[in-house]
RNA sequence: GGGCCUGUAGCUCAAUUGGUUAGAGCAGAGCGCUCAUAACGCUUUGGUUGGGGGUUCGAGUCCCUCCGGGCCUACCA
């Protein structure tokens, strides 16, 4: 037994995800996690909101409410959503947390100690109306090499041209329009990950087997130029970790915090604490898995994640642990994913493009979404959702496929021997060859869920589905039913075990039809088809069942018609 | 501008890292079955692997070049 952390990436506060945010991380990581524990391994799962920055602040200035009060809501709608879709979390916590904040100060006062850590002074943009500073593309205006009116103070979205905000004619506030800005000296901590350059790139190139979407971005930024930069991990904001050195105030950095992307990854870590916490368990239970010399070091650690996380998962955090001199836990495998795109271009949080969490689950199931996005994962590059495949798919797969297999077997089994397992009869050379690509497919199965191959995983379960219905074909039972009772009855109390096979196999995918078929044949063992053939006994013969509803309705043209025109445009709630 | 990824059947994706005749699913065509959600099974039609050039006994895979798509480029997160 092994045991395995599990981080995905921590969504930001700032609204609803859509379902490219959620394939990105969350749902591949949960489906890991599942399957993990389905092996019998012990599991932690961890995720969090990533509640600090500037458009937090101002999301919530948007709305009227105090930004503590905003996250806080935001946290419980984004909990629910989580818990629609059935991701597992062991803890779902939150950055803004205490345990967080004494943590991102613990580091920042070790990573002082050690040096790593630099005060300089810069020139901010501060703006007398707003109140407060403006990180660069806030701040809006002329670009002085193209004339294009709305440039954004790091770069002109027009002609790409790189800019500094002062570089800008006629500046504005991007919040509130004011022209009323002054470039102010200010003082911040910088994060000397430069001198770690040597150690992380042994660190990356250790890692033959992380996927090259990972690796390359990772080196990128560690050859790139002069090399790995600095990095500023203060901010002055009001809204986040406020800056101290452990336990002490930092003299010079008052009423500064830290950067989000700073405290964003500790919360990793935090949040694990405040699973502790709020389960009752003492410290050691969540040290053991972030404290090599409290446990973890027979921990594999796992991180989910799209490609825009990565440099800061791979330099920024490991830098903020290497740095701080201490025993945590170093992450083992970094699995990354590409973006999926809506119907010809991208999912936009901020245009309200593409289909989001909560309507996602108004208008079908979670397993519906969670089989359709896993199964199309971008894995090796962008991948795109358009409502056709997404209708053709699930109905094929998941209606056809698997549902319908449940309900000819079930069915038949009620109209010719009862709701229960029929006796008599045994296996003869179809059940064996049955037996035989099963457990070849099973086999391969988990080769790919233990190398989180999400869609290679996918299309062998669809297989393993599938040879149900080639083997119903085959024997016939409907058929051997009148000559041969017994040999039906054998056919059919295999076939009602396989549908339980199904239901072990298919739970990290589509944990909700599992659980309605374990329920349908009455039964809780979920123990994992090592022994195929002894797992195609465990309901003998005068076990009762029912027979379950449809597992899946199909999606109708009409249906996928009306989304496509509800979805096509912006958001409107 | 620079870097990285990507382009394979009408659609979505494979191809054991240079090895025989490029494979699956969906869609299309034909046949079969009648237990089942008009579902299932079998057979089958689709490809100059974006274009061009090169290395090699051998290239989807390596090199050059052109064309298309995408991401990153460090103060959004």
């Amino acid at each position: 037994m092994e045991r395995i952390l599990i981080t995905s990436a921590i969504p930001y506060i700032n609204g609803i995800k859509h379902l490219g945010n959620l394939i990105g991380s969350q749902l591949p990581a949960d489906l890991y996690a599942r399957y993990m524990r389905g092996r019998g391994n012990e599991v932690m799962f961890i995720c969090a909101t990533d509640e600090h920055g500037t458009p937090a602040e101002l999301a919530a200035a948007k709305v009227g409410q105090p930004v503590a009060e905003f996250c806080a809501e935001m946290h419980k709608v984004q909990s629910e959503i989580a818990e629609g879709f059935r991701l597992s979390f062991d803890h779902f916590g939150r950055s803004s947390s205490p345990q967080n904040h004494k943590l991102t100060q613990h580091f920042a006062g070790k990573l002082a100690e050690n040096g790593l850590i630099e005060e300089v002074s810069e020139k901010q943009v501060y703006s007398h109306a707003d109140g407060r500073f403006l990180p660069d593309r806030y701040i809006e205006g002329t670009c002085p090499n193209c004339g294009y009116d709305k440039a954004r103070g790091d770069q002109c979205e027009n002609c790409t041209k790189q800019l500094e905000p002062t570089d800008l004619i006629d500046p504005r506030s991007a919040v509130s329009g004011s022209t009323d800005l002054e470039v102010r000296e200010t003082k911040h901590l910088y994060l000397r990950q430069s001198t770690l350059r040597d150690k992380l790139d042994e660190w990356i190139n250790s890692k033959k087997d992380w996927p090259i979407l990972t690796t390359s971005i990772a080196k990128k930024w560690l050859h790139d130029g002069d090399g790995l930069r600095d990095r500023g991990i203060t901010r002055d904001l009001h809204w986040g970790v406020p800056v101290k050195k452990g336990d002490e105030d930092w003299p010079g950095m008052e009423g500064k915090v830290f950067y989000v992307w700073f405290d964003a990854p500790i919360e990793y870590i935090a949040a694990t604490s405040e699973w502790a916490e709020a389960n009752g368990k003492p410290d050691a239970c969540w040290q053991r898995w972030w404290r090599t010399d409290m446990g973890a070091d027979d921990v594999k650690y796992v991180q989910f994640m799209g490609k825009d996380n990565v440099p800061f998962h791979t330099l920024s955090f490991p830098a903020t642990i290497m740095g701080s001199g201490e025993p945590w836990k170093l992450v083992d495998y970094i699995k990354s994913f590409n973006y999926l795109n809506y119907d010809g271009g991208q999912f936009s949080t901020s245009q309200g493009r593409g289909v989001f969490m909560d309507q996602a689950l108004s208008i079908l199931p979670a397993d519906y979404w969670r089989w359709w996005l896993l199964s199309h994962a971008p894995e090796s590059s962008d991948s795109e959702f358009t409502w056709e495949n997404f209708q053709a798919s699930v109905n094929k797969d998941l209606a056809d496929v698997l549902g319908n297999f449940v309900s000819r077997v079930t069915k038949f089994c009620r109209s010719k021997f009862g709701e229960a397992v029929p006796e008599g009869g045994t296996n003869g050379p179809d059940e064996e060859k049955l037996i035989a690509e099963i457990t070849i497919r099973i086999r391969a199965y988990e080769t790919h869920m233990g190398a989180m191959e999400v869609r290679k995983s996918a299309s062998e379960l669809r297989a393993i589905w599938v040879a149900g219905n080639e083997y119903l074909q085959t024997a016939a039972p409907w058929a051997k039913f009148k000559t041969d009772p017994d040999a039906a009855a054998a056919s059919i109390r295999l076939s009602l075990n396989l549908i339980r096979i199904y239901a072990v196999l298919s739970a990290p995918f589509i944990p909700d039809a599992s659980a309605t078929i374990m329920a349908a044949l009455k039964t809780d063992d979920m123990d994992w088809p090592n022994d195929v053939a002894a797992a195609l006994e465990t309901l003998p013969a005068g076990h009762a069942f029912e027979v379950p509803d449809v597992l899946f309705g199909k999606i109708l043209d009409e249906d996928r018609e009306k989304w496509q025109v509800q979805f096509a445009g912006v958001r409107k709630d």
